[in-house]
DNA sequence: TTAAAAATATTAACACTGTTAATTATATTT
DNA sequence: AAATATAATTAACAGTGTTAATATTTTTAA
């Protein structure tokens, strides 16, 4: 009987280790971007060896991944708010401004998340079908526009049509955004405009065209 | 009189070694995508020394801006058809059509252009205010949400707001699409569904959408 | 308690990357 | 033909992800 409890002390060691890894890996992260986020740095920073977090992460992009986990965690705390909000639209408009903000708030996890290539790649290689952290993600907007259409609002578009199209228009706004996309035509065709009311203005937009579809 | 002859004939010969970088460079660049266009890569090819790169361009983000733009002249030879479509709701129709199809035929061109962070970085450093490229093509979509407006079309909305607020929802479904974000949603949420289908039922349902506002 | 076994961590190395300084080869001018 | 300006090269630096072989530590068994 003491083996197991041995084993289960040196499973809880490993995973422990492992997630020492990851919060080097994610302060990293976030102090200088991901392009500074290097196997090595993180090791330095622990003070053991390069090849060590080979022992708990498969290879670079399975440490990304475990952090583009990690944002998808902390959207789901941002939005659990919006389980106060229960006027349908209302609820809709509030996820739009918290998922522009956790982009604003966190722009590297939004990359992460949202942009990059590798970390999803990762999830479409490994877990076949199911992927929990984004599936909720993107049914719980769903969830919010089918209220909306019970209510009236847009019911004549096809439901997973209008969520797709809602979730494109803010990504779209958020990525521009994040990317520099944005500064140069801003600077070109709305000069005297304030960086982020660009945002705004483009959500606000949204908002006002969808109010209006019966 | 001869020495001027002389000096062109040099000039000709250096952008002409340029013109062949690049070329390489687009080459490479189109057959296995970004991360795999290295320097020394593109001097493999074009059995010179890498070095020998760094005489015709600063540096790799010089050569990348330089693919960027060669996008941006792409991109403006696709717009060139909407010269024929006289109606405006028409041709902003017609101009995301072509968007799009840009996004499909050329995914690394358009991540280039619309996702990547480095060239438009070296853009925004390089020429402080006016960047010939990316202007026109915003310019021709603002003038095309100008017609529609004065036929009536979305005339209570903002110009220049109605104007971003459609290349973030067609971005966004671009994006989406090349940078692998789609595949899990489609699948989870929208089975039976095509690939493509799933972009072209995004951009109809903008086009519903904008059809209707006064 | 000590020897064998298993788990964990490390060193050394490979094959790359972008980039620069110093040097050589080539072409032009005097 | 000699001097000069231009172009291209070699060698090197500092970094990257990653793997194989080796050493160290911890656990198990005698």
């Amino acid at each position: 009987m003491e083996e197991t409890k041995v084993k289960n002390k040196r499973l809880e060691r490993k995973e422990e280790t492992r997630r020492r890894i990851l919060e080097v890996a994610k302060e990293l992260f976030l102090k200088h971007g991901y392009d500074e986020v290097s196997i090595r740095k993180i090791a330095d920073k622990l003070a053991i060896s390069p090849t060590t977090i080979y022992l708990y992460y498969k290879d670079k992009g399975d440490v990304i991944y475990a952090l583009h986990q990690e944002g998808f965690k902390s959207l789901a705390m941002q939005f659990d708010v919006l389980r106060n909000v229960d006027e349908p639209f209302e609820r809709l408009k509030a996820m739009g401004r918290i998922y522009i903000k956790f982009a604003l708030d966190n722009p590297d996890f939004y990359e992460l998340m949202f942009i990059m290539k590798e970390p999803i790649d990762f999830v479409n290689r490994s877990c076949a079908s199911e992927w929990e952290e984004g599936g909720a993600a993107f049914g719980a907007l769903v969830n919010t526009v089918a209220d909306c259409q019970n209510k009236g609002y847009f019911s004549s578009i096809e439901l997973h049509a209008m969520a797709l199209y809602i979730w494109s228009t803010i990504h779209g706004i958020c990525s521009l955004k994040l990317q520099g996309h944005l500064d140069h035509v801003v600077k070109e065709h709305l000069p005297n405009q304030e960086n982020t009311s660009t945002l705004e203005s483009a959500f606000n937009t949204l908002i006002s065209v969808i109010k209006g579809i019966k």
